[in-house]
DNA sequence: TCTTTATGGTGAG
DNA sequence: TCACCCTAAAGAT
């Protein structure tokens, strides 16, 4: 399930199947068959992320734009398509069936540029510069909780990460973006850093530091425990025991400690 | 077997 | 701010 550190998971997996090999595409469910017939028999030169948005280039300079949306699917399987696959794409024996997308387009070289234009700095990315993260940050109004599930200012991060986040640097969602210091707008962003990484390493998000909670390690953190504060209305707070308070910030729903934040 | 929810985003009013 | 899009899994009955 889809925020950044998926989108960059994904591109590293399905590299590992379709780089520099031909790929075989078709739309089981019939939604996309135009589009995977122009693919069909393409040699892919490479998957790529940018925040959410997922990127195939193939050597003839068609490009695939793939963005998951909140229930999109792309999944490894040696079988036969399930459920409602809009595109498949194969090499040899093994299958990577798209369900759900929200975007799912093929078109020219430019695509790549016109889909990534109004996005901010990727922490995943080699490109994603801080400073330039700060600067989007300093033009902004609306509350810091906003501000991070705004693509345009900082790209990948989602309604997980963003609660979480606010949690661990003991920052009030409601402040205003441009109102927040800069030395915690770069600690923001390394934190993003460190912890997208660590989604696209276990393939789940796990904000929970494992000596919080007496755990070995992150990987090793149960289903439950590996968030502070998301989805966890109600529940103590693991710093410090209060109720864990629910509300909403930009139409999505966030959690906080109001003790802690 | 229903209904609800979801880690997202757009476009209309 | 709201309706809406796409699909599947989880939760309620």
């Amino acid at each position: 399930m889809p925020e950044g550190h998926t989108i960059h998971r994904l591109a590293r997996d399905l590299n590992r199947t379709f780089r520099a090999k031909p790929v075989e595409a078709s739309s089981p469910q019939g939604r996309f068959e135009a589009g995977a017939a122009r693919i069909d028999g393409q040699t892919c030169a490479e998957f790529e992320a940018w925040g959410k948005h997922l990127f195939a280039t193939f050597d003839n300079g068609d490009v695939l734009h793939v963005h998951l949306g909140l229930i999109g699917k792309f999944r490894k399987t040696k079988g036969e398509p399930v459920g409602a696959v809009r595109l498949r794409m194969s090499q040899g024996a093994t299958h990577w069936d798209l369900s759900g997308p929200m975007v799912c387009t093929v078109g020219g070289p430019d695509l790549i540029e016109e889909a990534t234009a109004k996005l901010g700095p990727d922490p995943l990315r080699k490109d994603g510069d801080v400073d330039e993260f700060i600067a989007r940050m300093r033009r902004k109004r609306i509350a810091i909780g906003a501000a991070l599930l705004d693509q345009s200012v900082v790209a990948g991060i989602g309604n997980v990460y963003r609660a979480e986040f606010l949690f661990i640097l003991g920052i009030d969602p409601r402040t205003p973006a441009n109102k927040v210091e800069e030395a915690d707008l770069r600690l923001i962003w390394n934190l993003a850093v460190e912890q997208l990484r660590l989604g696209v390493r276990l393939n789940r998000i796990v904000t929970v530091d494992p000596s919080d909670i007496g755990a070995p390690d992150a990987k090793s953190i149960p289903k439950g425990e590996r968030l502070y504060v998301y989805k966890r209305q109600g529940a103590p707070c693991r710093t410090c025991t209060n109720p864990i308070e629910q509300f909403e910030v930009a139409g999505r729903k966030m959690w906080e400690c109001t003790t802690c934040q």
